[in-house]
Formats: C-alpha cells, structure tokens, sequence
DNA sequence: AAATTGTATATTGTCAACAATATATCAAAA
DNA sequence: TTTTGATATATTGTTGACAATATACAATTT
C-alpha cells in the first residue's frame, strides 16, 4: 500500500519532475490521447500532474525539440500537426536509418536473434490466421524493436525511435487488411533470410523497401477508407506530388 | 541609429527569449566557445543573457534533447561529453542520411545546383593549391549545405543539420593535409559527375562513402596528431573495445 | 443579421523567492 | 601530511506572482 508513495519517492528522488512529465506527455500524444491540434493548457496540465508550471513548459521545450509539440509565440503550446508532405519524409528518413539498423544486424547476428525474429513471424502468421490485426500490429512492432536492438546502435536507434515517435502523430489507424498482412511478413521473412545469410547490402535494401511499403500499405488503406477524415481524400490526392 | 532598437523589439515580439538564448547557447557550443565537459551556470548565463533562469533552462531542455548538454539531477546541465564511441555513431547515421540526400538530389538535379557545386569545387582545389586548410573546411561545409538545400527534403535535412551540430562536440580540429584535401574533393567531384548523370544508386554510395570517409580521415588525422591532448591516444587506441 | 468595438477573462512569458541538495571551506583528529 | 567531520556557501529544482498578450463575450453600430 505504501509501495506507490515509496516508488513515487524514489522515482522523484532519481528523475526530475520535467523528465516524469516529459515522459506521461510523450506517452499521451504517441498513445493519441492528445491529438493533432490540440491546445495544451500549462496550467491545466500542471495541476493534473500535480507540479508547477515550470516543469510543465520545461518538458515541453524538449518535446518541441522532438517534434511532437508545435509553439506558437504568446500562444502557448500544440500538439503537432504534421501535414501528409511531413509524414512521408519522416518514412524517408525512418526508411533509411532502419535500412542502415537491418545492414548492421546482417553483417553480425546472433542465433538468437535468429530465433526470436522467427518466431514472431510465425506468431503474426498466426495473427494473420486468425484476422487479428490488432496483434498483428503489435508483433510488427515487436519485431522491429527487436531488430533495433540486436543491431546494438544506440545512436540509429534512438533516431529511428523518435522518427517512430513522430509518425505517431497522424493516427487514422484503418484495418489492416489479411492480404497486406501476408505481404507484410512475406517481407519480414525475407529479411531474416538476408540476416542469416549475412547479406549486409540485401538486408539493407530490403529493410528499407519495408519500411516503404509499410508507408504505402498505410497510406493505401487510410486512402480507401472513406469514413476516417473528411479532407483526407483530397489532402492525399494531392499527395503524390508532394515531394518533387 | 533607433534601428537596433526596434530591429531588438521586433525580434522580442517574434521569439521568445527561450528561443533566442537557445540559438545562443547552441551557437556558443558549436563553435567552441563552450567545451565540452562545461558546467553551464544557469545564474551566470542568465546574467549574462540579461534574463532570468527560467528561459535558461527551457533552452537546455531543448539542447538536452538535441544531444548538446547532459543533465545530472541536482547538478545541473553540462556540455554533453561525448564518446569516441557515439561519435562514430553519429557519423554512421549522418552517412546514411547525407546518401539519401545525395541519392535524391541525383533524380532531381537543376543546372544551377551542378554549377554552383561545380564552382566551389573549383574554389576548394585554389584552396589546396594555397595550402589554406580553413578556407577548405569553409567551403566544404558550403557544399554540403548546398547538396542538402538542393535535396529539398526538410526533415532530412533538419535530422542531418543535428547530426552535424552533434559532431561538432569534438573538437580537436587538427590539420588537414594537402593530400587528404585532394582525395576529398576527388570525391566531391565523383559525387558531381553522379547528380549530373542522375544515377541516385552511385550518388548515394559515393554520398555514403565520402561522409565516412571524411570520419576517417578526421580521426586518423587526431590520432597522428600528438599534440592534441594529452590522454587522447590512449583513448583512440583503445577505441575498439571502448564501450562495452 | 452581420460586423465592429470595447471590456472582462484566461493564458502565456517572465521573473523573483524558497527549500533541498551539492560543493567548498576549514578545523580537528589520525 | 592526510583524512575526517562540521559548517558555510553556492546551485539547483520548484514554486507562486506579475505584466503583457490573446481570447471570449457582450454591447453597439451598420
């Protein structure tokens, strides 16, 4: 019963009152309960998380500096709102970076590795089974934190986690469809291929062409579903001259 | 004579002082005027910036997440320490974006762009006939910011503009020799000759190459170069197995 | 009704003060 | 001489307050 006073006292001892709610901001905008937009209130937010002001913009300076908040001078703070021109150079560079993640695993994976990356394709192929898109949403994610990690690049990480982080921001999550799913993990299979071989330069386009396709995949399926957003049929029909 | 005056307002009714003393603060560390391992004495920069903590420290938030200082809780902010490790690090991904970069600068290449690169190519080699060591980094950097403002790509070239920031923490700039600046601007031209011919595979490789490249030659430079510090081949040496 | 003005309220940008922690100083003991 | 301990100082983390600006709303005019 004392434990949450303890933890939060030896959690406040070790992290500052900025770092604790730069991280719940950080969680509600990428977990979407803050969306796109939103006007966030220093004083409202303050009293919610039970510190001043001070911390409160403190974290906000660092979540601007990730992208994740907008600031409009005399206006305060906002949820970014990033234009469908944005999203696709974030997957540009996202696509790059875990191209470059996928070589680095190619060129000195573990048996492990190996085996912890097959396994999740056969779970999401279960998933897939069994249409169960949220799962296989999860185990996707699963699989690429696992590569990340195995390729033990703290920096490409941290940038690929933050462009990963920033991309959450447009949040029309449509269905998945079983079909696309296969081709998903059709490529993810692949991609262990290449891994096991230690085909760096293989592992490397393939990374990056899934990366892509997953831009694409996402981008097609938000671009069916009629119901998500009102303008978003012609934002993204303008989209694919978007970058010139 | 009142245009200080109101150029100083106008700029106060644009930007916060967050702003302005973030860019200062970040300029004071790029250029060298702090090093890295400062302790930053929010009172002193307060004073000195004429304003009082509050800005200071929402502008270290920022540089925080931008990599240029550290925090330790309840000692403040420090000028980020960084290690040969993380160095090669960020010049591992500022490589892969610097090709992509390159690659899409290939596909969509204006006359102008290969002219204005033509000529500082130009400019570098009187820079190496003059054996003039600074003016070729200053147009070495011109170049690249020419690539990169050509590549009319913003989020690549916002993530590669920190990357270059963060790199700019080390600082031992040691000299570059006349041969090293030769096989650098040999590889300036080979990128030219493939943004002219449009092959984005051959400019992304050679983009690739010449930033890692430039790492390598950077670092074998400080490693020949004794003078440096006094620990700093000790720590080269032991480069490989640094950080485990 | 629509637009405009004026006023009240809310919110931000900035500052100064306070308590908690870390650092520096110095005396006493080993 | 070095180490330990106590005390004073400096610095940070955090808060609350104040002025400037923006927003919301009512009254007024067209």
């Amino acid at each position: 019963m004392t434990e949450d006073v303890s933890d939060a006292i030896a959690l406040r001892r070790a992290e500052s009152l900025t770092a604790i709610v730069q991280k719940e901001l950080e969680r509600m905008i990428v977990d979407g309960e803050l969306r796109a937009g939103d006007r966030l209130n220093e004083q409202v937010l303050a009293q919610r998380f039970g510190v001043s002001r001070g911390p409160v913009r403190e974290a906000m300076r660092a979540l601007e500096c990730a992208q994740l908040v907008s600031t409009r001078m005399n206006q305060g703070f906002f949820v970014r709102e990033i234009t469908p021109k944005e999203t696709a150079e974030v997957y540009d560079v996202r696509a790059v970076v875990y191209g470059f993640i996928c070589a680095r695993l190619a060129t000195n994976v573990s048996a492990q590795a190996l085996k912890e990356l097959e396994d999740l394709i056969a779970q999401m192929d279960d998933a897939i089974t069994a249409n169960d898109p949220k799962a296989y949403y999860r185990l996707n994610l699963q699989f690429h934190d696992i590569t990340i990690h195995h390729a033990s690049h703290d920096r490409a990480q941290q940038t690929y986690r933050s462009l990963i982080n920033e991309s959450h921001l447009v949040r029309q999550r449509s269905l998945i469809e079983p079909e696309r799913m296969r081709e998903s993990n059709k490529e993810h299979a692949g991609l262990v291929d290449a891994f096991r071989a230690g085909d760096a330069e293989l592992a490397r386009r393939l990374g990056e062409e899934h990366s892509l396709a997953g831009y694409r995949r996402w981008k097609d399926s938000v671009a069916e579903d009629g119901t998500s957003l009102p303008a978003a049929s012609k934002n993204n029909a303008a989209e694919t001259k978007q970058a010139p």
